[in-house]
DNA sequence: CTCATTTGACCGGA
DNA sequence: TCCGGTCAAATGAG
């Protein structure tokens, strides 16, 4: 299993070279398709990369044209099925060297699934749906973003990742993994009177589909934090895991009273990579999927605020999906999203039309030195993109979306904070 | 004063 | 019974 580093690739560069025709070089180039470290004969890459290459071309089009299509259903299926075209040519490419023995890696390997980048294939165009944004019905988002969901999934076991995914990440200022201090003004434990009535009240929601994200810890300074993933989190408990180093946190969405939003994530350092963390998202975001409207926007606008992952949950992230342990088949365009297919986004995937028009250079923001390593569990995972761009003069999304994600993350102050007015709060 | 975090207790599934 | 997940009182920060 590979992952981007961050400061050797940006989502948001790869897409560009990749828009551009190529200009990133084959290391880089062999992370994106999850290659086998090398191993595999150039010119098969060559091909594949040139079709990848041309999907993101043709998403990127499509992405530039949306404004003009007025979502027009049949030029945007045409164009889908131009983009569907060139990622299943790189996956029938693939997929022979894969069958023709020799040299495949071991992330085709570990994710065990017969017709993986079929599935890959397929999730691209899950993702391709959701970004179109209002055009996509609610459950091809919602299968294209884990932090949507779709409703109870099933549960799937979880992939983990080699730790030295993020190798040298433990370069760092910090001398070693910062346990979080326990508020030492704390009283003692006062007598703690037995809870009454509504004991049954607590009730363990059916695990439903989770997405696990690997995650290098922030570090500023000579402290880590947990990424930001643009959401806002608020802290409900910790445990300390029977055989792990660190304690598990557990947060749910601060919004949860107000929409009912029931998001959940839990954040675990890894015990052999302390500057990573594991984040397994579970639940649904129906805070930003809620009909109720955050502000006014054009509608495209709008949706892709709502329903872009990329806005909505890893903005400025570096993503790349793996599969569950167990497979299931995927199905496509359904509401059930599909379970364990992996996805290898080393790219962000197209993020807003002026992320693709005007971002040139520019860097993420709120999320850096992080670089995410997801495995969806019974999900679609979606890639995050770069930071929005400042050319956002002729797209608003993406000004809001900058303005939202970029000026706060967990447990912050930020837009949100407006929008979501303090009588939410009240969740605990 | 409001809200987020901390943290021990409680609950339920395995 | 164990352990992970959740609750909610206490507490701190702004």
């Amino acid at each position: 299993m590979h992952v981007f580093a961050p400061h050797q690739v940006t989502p948001l560069s790869v897409l560009l070279a990749a828009a551009a025709g190529g200009g990133f070089d084959r290391r880089d180039r062999s992370r994106v398709v999850g290659g086998g470290g090398g191993s595999r004969e150039g010119w098969e890459m060559d091909e594949v990369l040139a079709q990848i290459s041309e999907g993101f071309r043709l998403a990127g089009e499509l992405m530039s044209e949306l404004a003009a299509t007025q979502n027009d259903p049949d030029y945007l299926a045409a164009r889908c099925h131009a983009i569907a075209g060139a990622y299943a040519a790189a996956a029938r490419v693939l997929q022979g060297a894969r069958h023709g023995g020799g040299g495949v890696g071991a992330a085709s390997t570990s994710f065990g699934g017969e017709g993986y980048l079929h599935h890959q294939h397929r999730q691209q165009l899950d993702l391709l749906r959701m970004c179109v944004g209002g055009t996509a019905p609610d459950e091809a988002a919602a299968a294209a973003n884990p932090f949507l969901g779709g409703g109870g999934g099933a549960t799937t076991a979880a992939f983990r990742a080699p730790s030295d995914a993020y190798g040298g990440a433990g370069a760092g200022t910090s001398g070693g993994p910062v346990r979080r201090v326990s508020s030492s003004s704390r009283s003692p434990p006062s007598p703690v009177q037995p809870r009454q009535g509504g004991a049954g009240s607590r009730r363990r929601r059916e695990s439903g589909e989770k997405v696990t994200v690997m995650v290098a810890a922030q570090r500023t300074g000579n402290t880590e934090q947990p990424p930001d993933d643009g959401y806002t989190w608020r802290k409900y408990g910790q445990k300390d895991i029977l055989g792990s180093r660190y304690p598990r946190s557990y947060y749910r969405c601060t919004h949860k009273n107000y929409y009912g939003c029931e998001a959940k994530k839990k954040v675990q350092r890894l015990d052999d990579d302390p500057f990573t963390y594991e984040v397994t998202y579970c639940g649904n975001h129906t805070c930003l999927t809620s009909t109720t409207p955050l502000l006014t926007l054009p509608a495209a606008a709008a949706t892709s605020v709502t329903n872009s992952p990329t806005a909505a949950a890893v903005l400025g992230q570096d993503f790349v999906m793996a599969p569950a342990a167990d497979q299931q088949p995927p199905q496509h365009q359904q509401a059930q999203p599909p379970l364990s297919t992996s996805i290898h986004l080393g790219i962000g995937w197209p993020m807003t039309p002026a992320s693709l028009a005007g971002a040139v250079g520019e860097g993420s923001t709120s999320t850096t030195a992080t670089a995410p390593q997801v495995t969806t569990m019974g999900a679609t995972a979606a890639g995050g993109g770069g930071a929005a761009a400042r050319d956002a003069d002729h797209y608003p999304v993406a000004d809001l979306a900058d303005v939202m994600f970029n000026s706060g993350g967990s447990g912050s102050s930020s837009i949100m904070d407006g929008i979501f007015s303090s009588h939410d709060r009240r969740d605990n």
